[in-house]
DNA sequence: GTCAAGTAAATTGTGCGCAATGTATTTAGG
DNA sequence: CCTAAATACATTGCGCACAATTTACTTGAC
């Protein structure tokens, strides 16, 4: 034990370590509930902006989930290569991909229908404390995106 | 647009995806600051437990942060190949390993002191509001562990 | 029309997370 | 003492994240 430790830099008072660490739990959380659709955590994200928009661009995707290209490319060659969507080429822009929902895809929209319940239920927690502490974190993430435009 | 998606099914409505991609946000942020200690976040994270204990095994490790040995001996591999770490057999108890700092691992403590400051200011937030949060996080986080202890 | 600049995806490589399994060592029961 | 169970860590394999680069196509300036 080392009490020259400046308080800052201990693990336990590091609010980006509690978000790492809640954001782990809780998709661990997911995991057994997904594993009935034969899904990640982030596949579901994906196919609930599907069940969302039914036909989107991949760069669509990217800008609602804050990712990249190189982790939308390979997941969505998954979800391809499981039946529940298909990629076509754009035909006026060849360039761009259409990600649509299959059949089986719209159809798993069905069998995921239980599951947000199912997540609060292990979270014990009512509905006004969750959206709380979503508030809070959708606000966090604004400042940063904030700071991040100053800087350019 | 597909008006029949229930609300629930919705990604804007996700508490955990609010997280997950504030977890995301957060170390990206965390990079450039780190990139100057040749640390990944995970590293960083690590290095702080040591900074704290100076000794631990990889057991202690993992439950402090949550990670288990697929995660972290490779990391910890990498750590010593840095040298900011020595990975010692335990005498007493040969399956156990000893991890610890060098003193170079020491000396890196001094150079991150300025970190969680630097991070803060990127936040916009001032203490109270980050410290609100991350105590909604860890009971959420509390809350989700008691449901797993309560099923088995 | 031509070519430079811009854009959308894809590719490559590194480092997590974690499930599943393997290996070496220790402990406990008989 | 001997063996079965438990323990600590290592390994393997898959799926993210993301930086960096590449490829294919489109647009805009001339």
């Amino acid at each position: 034990m080392n009490d020259a430790a400046p308080q800052c830099l201990k693990v336990d008072k590091q609010l980006c370590f509690s978000i790492y660490r809640l954001s782990n739990a809780l998709i661990r959380s997911y995991r057994p509930l997904l594993k009935t659709l034969d899904l990640t955590y982030l596949q579901y994200i994906v196919m609930m902006v599907l069940w969302e928009h039914q036909q989107v661009t991949v760069k669509e995707i990217g800008e609602k989930l804050s990712l990249d290209s190189g982790t939308l490319t390979p997941l969505l060659k998954r979800l391809d290569a499981k039946g529940l969507i298909s990629r076509d080429r754009c035909i006026n822009d060849e360039r761009v991909r259409n990600i649509s929902l299959t059949e089986a895809g719209l159809k798993l929209r069905d069998m995921a229908r239980n599951i947000p319940q199912q997540m609060q239920c292990q979270t014990g927690m009512n509905y006004a404390e969750l959206a709380a502490i979503k508030q809070n974190c959708d606000q966090l993430l604004e400042s940063l995106n904030q700071y991040q435009a100053d800087q350019t």
